[in-house]
DNA sequence: TTACAGAATTGTAATCATTACAATTTTAAT
DNA sequence: ATTAAAATTGTAATGATTACAATTCTGTAA
């Protein structure tokens, strides 16, 4: 769940790659996508970062996450109506989305869902593809009564 | 694209195989999905009821579509970060949302993607599924320097 | 028909995520 | 050390959605 500690000059690269210029901010940022996989929302990243970074700003928050969604540094969720999460880009996945307790769990297909992509007719530029389900989650479909 | 005027009765009866019971206005939100296959958002429902039904109130729009949604008569497309977009529920298909001009396109597969079910793990409740494709459609594409 | 209870609808006022924007600070190059 | 561009910040809008109380409608029973 939780990869320990990634370096400066690992996130540093990470963002070179991606062609963004490193920072405090954005290395703090990315560096709490990697390193986590709950799928966090703006406000969980800026909580989380603000007490290390008093001087973080939220819009800085927003600002460098929709940067790296536009580098592919990073993916944002909108399977949650209420909040947009995001999520380090990596081999690819669907996600479930409990409307009862609110999570966002990774849900790993076999085969992926690269192919979907073949299947689009010509003209299309394909940025991203997501796969979501909706439900209620093993823990609150039991809890519920049916 | 458009399916010429649905009768009141037909419209009453498909909400009532999903256990809502009618109303002027649901019936009116009701037809509007079925007729419209445009992925409307709940501000574009509302202003083109509001001209036959002067009376109709935005929340009620919201309102209904809540509960038809928990009915499973109309799906919630949550692809597009600034507004929610609503569908009569159909035959299984994907959606592509175009960050520049900010249409949804339905995408027909030809095995759809009902079999990705199958793939979670047990306890789940699975209560919809949504492939999401999200970049730049023919148009826009081609439009756009690359 | 009348009266009543519950359901549905309405309008207004909050809420709250996100964005706009102008001011300040930082960065990097000269 | 100077300066221009880029990044960050804080505050003030924006705008979709929801809460809620008041009103209207619906269906049933007297």
């Amino acid at each position: 769940m939780k990869q320990n500690k990634i370096s400066d000059k690992e996130v540093y690269d990470y963002l070179a790659n991606h062609e963004v210029k490193g920072s405090v901010q954005r290395i703090a940022v990315m560096r709490y996508l990697l390193e986590h996989h709950t799928h966090p929302t703006v406000d969980e990243i800026f909580t989380e970062l603000h007490e290390d970074i008093p001087t973080l700003s939220k819009t800085t928050v927003y600002n460098t996450l929709k940067l790296l969604v536009e580098q592919g540094a990073a993916m944002m969720l909108t399977i949650d109506d209420k909040n947009a999460h995001y999520d380090a880009v990596k081999e690819s996945h669907a996600h479930f989305f409990c409307y009862n307790c609110g999570k966002i769990i990774d849900i790993y297909n076999p085969e992926g869902i690269g192919d979907y992509e073949h299947k689009l007719p010509d003209g299309y530029k394909v940025q991203g593809i997501q796969l979501y389900y909706t439900g209620l989650c093993p823990k609150c479909a039991s809890k519920t009564k049916n």
